[in-house]
DNA sequence: AGCCAGGCCAAGC
DNA sequence: GCTTGGCATGGC
C-alpha cells in the first residue's frame, strides 16, 4: 500500500534528523514573518532570506501596514541580499496592501494565487505554516527526493503531486508540516542535485542509490 | 570560478 | 496548452 510508503519514510526521517519545528521565526508576528519570508525563498537559499529578513527587522518593517507604504526603492535596498529584489519588493507591497484590511480566515488559496508573485508552493506555505490548512508544499527538493524513490513521476505538475501527498497521507497538519521539514533537510544534506547516497537514511527505500557508493 | 538555492511570470512556439 | 528565458544575490 503506497500510503505506508509515504508513512514509513516520514518516520524515518524523524527518527533519522529529529523534530524540524518549522517554520523557523524570530518574530511575535508569524504571518507576517513566514509570508515574507515564503516570498523571500522563492529560488533562493535561505541563508539569503535570513540576511533580508534581519534587514526589515532592523528597519522595523515586519509589519503589513508600514510595509505597503513603504517606498519601493528603499524596500529593494532593505530585500536585496534576497535576490530577485525588484520583483520581491512590488510583491510584498502588494500583498501587504491586499491582506492587511481583511481578516485571517479570508485569506484563500485563491486569494493568495491573486497577488502577483505569489505561486502555488509560496501560497500553500503560507496556508499550512502561517494559517494551519492542510495543505502540503511540494517544492523542489520534494520533486527531486520522491521522483528519486519512485514514488511520483517526473513529469507530474504541482497539483498531482500534491494530490498524491493528500491522498497517502493523515489529514494533520502537523505531520504536513513537519514532513516538509524533513524533506527539506534531507534535500540539502544528502538528496543534492548530486546526491551524496552514502549515510541518506533513505538508501534502502531508494532506486537512485547507483550514486556515490 | 562556476553552480546552486525552500519559484514565478510572460513570451514564444 | 507546454516550454523557455529572465530575474539577482551570496555561499560553497
Amino acid at each position: 500500500m503506497e500510503g505506508e510508503k509515504f508513512l514509513s519514510i516520514y518516520k524515518r526521517l524523524l527518527k533519522f534528523f529529529g523534530f524540524q519545528n518549522w517554520w523557523p521565526v524570530h518574530t511575535e508576528n508569524h504571518l507576517v514573518e513566514i509570508s515574507f519570508g515564503a516570498i523571500l525563498t522563492q529560488n533562493t537559499s535561505w541563508k539569503n532570506v535570513e540576511k533580508a529578513l534581519k534587514n526589515l527587522i532592523d528597519n522595523d518593517l515586519m509589519d503589513f501596514e508600514k510595509v505597503s507604504f513603504t517606498d519601493k526603492k528603499r524596500l529593494q535596498e532593505i530585500i536585496r541580499p534576497a535576490g530577485f529584489y525588484k520583483r520581491k519588493s512590488e510583491t510584498l507591497i502588494q500583498f501587504s496592501k491586499k491582506v492587511k484590511n481583511i481578516e485571517k480566515n479570508s485569506i484563500t488559496r485563491d486569494f493568495l494565487l491573486s497577488i502577483k508573485g505569489i505561486g502555488k508552493e509560496t501560497a500553500d506555505s503560507i496556508l499550512l505554516y502561517a494559517l494551519d490548512k492542510p495543505y502540503f508544499v511540494i517544492d523542489a527538493y520534494t520533486k527531486r527526493i520522491f521522483s528519486r524513490l519512485g514514488l511520483i513521476d517526473k513529469n507530474m505538475d504541482y497539483d498531482q503531486i500534491q494530490r498524491i501527498f493528500h491522498k497517502n497521507l493523515p489529514d494533520d497538519i502537523q505531520i504536513f508540516k513537519e514532513y516538509h521539514a524533513l524533506i527539506v533537510k534531507l534535500g540539502k544534506n544528502f538528496c543534492k542535485k548530486k546526491p551524496e547516497c552514502r549515510n541518506c537514511p533513505l538508501f534502502a527505500n531508494c532506486r537512485f542509490r547507483i550514486y556515490n557508493v
